[in-house]
Formats: structure tokens, C-alpha cells, sequence
DNA sequence: CTCGACGGTATCGTATACGATTTTACCTAT
DNA sequence: ATAGGTAAAATCGTATACGATACCGTCGAG
């Protein structure tokens, strides 16, 4: 047994601050989607339920609300977030602006082995496209993509793709579940990404293409949710 | 007198939480430089200072250390962050992109009048080219920025713009602080780039532009101060 | 029947209190 | 003089307490 096994599981020292503890179970409550959008967090009750008092449970909020997973107003409370149409089209096309980067920023560091995984997620993903279970495609989608960032010459970009998806919580897996028809565009795409980083396309080409799969998640969501107003924003 | 009246002037109803307060209050002293980075924040001594428990001040602490303007340290404290070089460069080049493409989601949406507004700005700089204050000069080209941006189609990236450059609190103007050669070029690029949005130029011309304007300006900082590493982040 | 007054309950906001932890100052022995 | 160790002070982390506010149901007047 390691000395960080032993002070985990004997010495306060290793344990978290509540106020830790409860931001971790809050968050993960949210993003599990055990919480949904617009679900009250009433202090008291979460203080309890985790043998707290009422005061790192706030503090908790407040961080969550800092992030966005929250939203809170004076006198009346906390809910979890609730992410409009709106607000999920404009994350949507910053992900796409941040991914596409990092994406590019990545290309070049990125080793065989790393794009064969990748191909392989894409695989698990095709074989998929029959019996099609949206949620677990949107897993194995956001696996193949983290292998393509994880070498990001630039963790920042990361941080802030990491805190947008977090942001849009379930909404993460909506285009799957509305536009299924999507997924086989999706992984031909997926294709040709990994084609251009292996051809050492110009870092700019990656960027461009990553960035319209991404959008063109969105285009296709737009369309088929609201066919009025998919113009509403500019093709970028 | 109306009820609304009434209640603002005698009644706590109108005033702000006082974490909120405190929040307001931290925040205004990391940005305007009152307090540099490493500050040690107490929260008993701020409390005081504020006039109230600890408890909200550690509410707000949170909040910033969420947004990444204080760093914490269980049973240690809180300080005004720091920011080294390499988040800086980080930062700066998240920066680049996130303006880059801020400005082209702008750029249709720009009025005659918006284009004046920041030529005249862009005049102002040049005439400070001579008796030049870097400080000043930072804070002009920030307006500049800040014009072109305004009518950026998606508010969620100006959002992550804001908070971006609120992270980097005093190295905002380092740059020409450090480098004033930098800026009789930057003047020069603004001008390129309100030509290119005047003349219609494709939203991806002008994205590559304003991209470029910014890491540019990097890249002079970079070659100024670690000339051996600034190689280190790949031209984009 | 509708609307506003009233009261009760749930919940929030903050102060206070105190044990826990870290830091500092000092002191002793080598 | 310095390493190590101890006591004291500073500061943090959290529980508890309680007034303030918002929410909800009831009741009476119009």
C-alpha cells in the first residue's frame, strides 16, 4: 500500500474540503443528468442529504453558478441550468471555433498509435450505425474527438472546450437523439479528418474542416428542430 | 413618493447581497491592479474592511476562483492569482482565436458609423505614437477591439473574450509596455483590417487578419522577452 | 366568483462561535 | 550557529442560530 492509499483512507489530511465534496457531488449530479435543467437545489436539503451544514453546500453553488451549471437569484435559490435554444446554438458554434483549434493545434503532435485509437473509436462508431443508440454514440463521438485534442500544444483551449461541453450538459447528446441521420454523415467525417492530419494537411486545412464537422452538427440540428431560423446564424 | 422609492432608500430589499458586494469590491481591486498578483487575501481582514462576516467573502472568493482571478489553497488561503509566462502565451493565443473569429461574426453587422467611431480611435493612437504611455495606448486599443467586436452575431464568445482578458488582469498591457515597437504596427493593422471589413472582404480573410493581428502582437512580446523560447507555440 | 389582505411555512442570508490547521516565533541541544 | 522541536498566534473550515424574504394557502370583502 502506497502512502497516498494509506492517507486516503485513515488521515483527514487527504480528505477534501466539504465545500470540495459537495461541488463534486452537485456536479456530478448535474452532468449525469440526475439533476435536470431547471431542478431546484435547495440548500438545506442537499446539506443533509450530505451531512453538511447549509455553508459549504453554498459555496458549492456559487462555484457552479461561476461556470454557468447554475443559475441562481438572491432571496429565492439555485437551479440548475437551463440552456434555451438559443444559448445552445451559440455554444454550439464556439465549440466549433475552439475545437476546430485545438484540433489544429494537436495535429501535428499527434502520434500513430493516437490516430490508430481514434480509427478505432470510428469503427466501434460505424458498426453502430444499425441498431443506433444515440447516447452511447455521442460517447464514443466525444471520445474520438478527445484523442484528436489531447495533444493540444495549448491546454487553455482545452480548459475552455472542456467548460462549454460541461455548460450544455444533457443538450451535449441532443443532435444524435433528434437528427440520427446525422451520425453516418458524422463518422464519413470523422474519416476525413483523420485523412488530412495524416496527409500533414496545413494546419489551417484541419482547422477548417474540424471546425464544419462541428458545425455542421449544429446545421443539421437547426434544421430539423427549428427549419425557420437555421439561417439565424452566419455559415463561419 | 413611490413604494420603489421608499424601499431604495430605507429598505435593504434593493441593496445587493453582501457576497455580492464583496465579490464587486474584490474584483474591482484585482483588475484595477490594487491588488497585484500573489496578494494574500485574508478574509477575516476583508471582512472588516466590508463590514460584515467572513461568510460572504468566502462565497465571493469562490466565485473568483472559478473565473480564475484568485487561486486557493485549502487551509491556506486565498491570493490574487499569478500568471506566468506560459499561461500568458496561452491565454494570448486562446485570444487570438476567440477575437479572430469575434471580429468576423462582427463584421456584417458594422455600421458606417461603427467604422468611424473606430477609425477615430485608431487616430487617437496614432497621435500618442510620439509622447507614448503604454497604459493609455492599451486602453485605446481595447476600445478598438472592443468596437469591432460589439456586434459579434454569438455572445457567448465576447462572454469568453470578457473573461479571458479579465483572467489576465495586469499583463492586459504588457505588450507595449514591454515592446512600444509593437505599436506603430498594431496601428497599421488596424487600419488593414477596418479596410477589409469595409471592403467586404470574406468573413475568413478577416477572421485570418484579426487572428493574426493578436498573435503577432504576442509574437513581439515573446521574441522580446524569451527570445530562446519563442518558437514554442506553433505560428497559426 | 375574484382579488387582495393576512398568516404560516419553507428557504435564504449572514453573524457568531469554535475546533482544526497552518504559520511563526522562540528556545534548546548538538 | 543551526537543526529540530514546541508553544503561541493567525487563519481557515464548518456548525449553529436567527432574522429576513419569498412562497403558498386561506379567508373575507367587494
Amino acid at each position: 500500500m502506497t502512502i497516498g492509499e494509506e492517507l486516503s483512507r485513515t488521515n483527514p489530511r487527504s480528505t477534501q474540503s466539504k465545500s470540495q465534496q459537495a461541488y463534486d457531488w452537485i456536479r456530478q449530479r448535474i452532468v449525469s443528468q440526475g439533476f435536470s435543467p431547471g431542478y431546484r437545489l435547495v440548500l438545506g436539503s442537499i446539506a443533509s442529504e450530505l451531512d453538511m451544514s447549509v455553508v459549504p453546500v453554498r459555496e458549492a453553488i456559487r462555484q457552479l453558478e461561476a461556470e454557468g451549471l447554475v443559475s441562481f437569484e438572491r432571496n429565492v435559490g439555485a437551479r440548475v441550468a437551463m440552456v434555451d435554444d438559443a444559448q445552445y446554438r451559440f455554444s454550439m458554434q464556439s465549440l466549433s471555433i475552439l475545437e476546430g483549434a485545438a484540433t489544429a493545434l494537436a495535429a501535428r503532435a499527434l502520434t500513430s498509435e493516437d490516430l490508430r485509437a481514434a480509427r478505432a473509436i470510428n469503427e466501434r462508431m460505424i458498426e453502430r450505425l444499425d441498431h443506433f443508440d444515440p447516447r452511447a454514440f455521442t460517447a464514443l463521438n466525444q471520445q474520438f474527438h478527445a484523442i484528436l485534442f489531447a495533444r493540444c500544444a495549448n491546454p487553455r483551449i482545452l480548459e475552455l472546450v472542456n467548460a462549454e461541453w460541461a455548460r450544455l450538459g444533457h443538450l451535449r447528446d441532443s443532435t444524435f437523439i433528434f437528427v440520427p441521420g446525422r451520425a453516418a454523415e458524422s463518422v464519413r467525417e470523422h474519416e476525413n479528418i483523420l485523412a488530412c492530419i495524416e496527409t500533414g494537411a496545413s494546419l489551417g486545412a484541419i482547422e477548417k474542416i474540424a471546425r464544419r464537422h462541428r458545425a455542421a452538427t449544429l446545421d443539421a440540428y437547426m434544421i430539423h428542430e427549428h427549419p425557420d431560423e437555421a439561417l439565424g446564424l452566419p455559415a463561419f
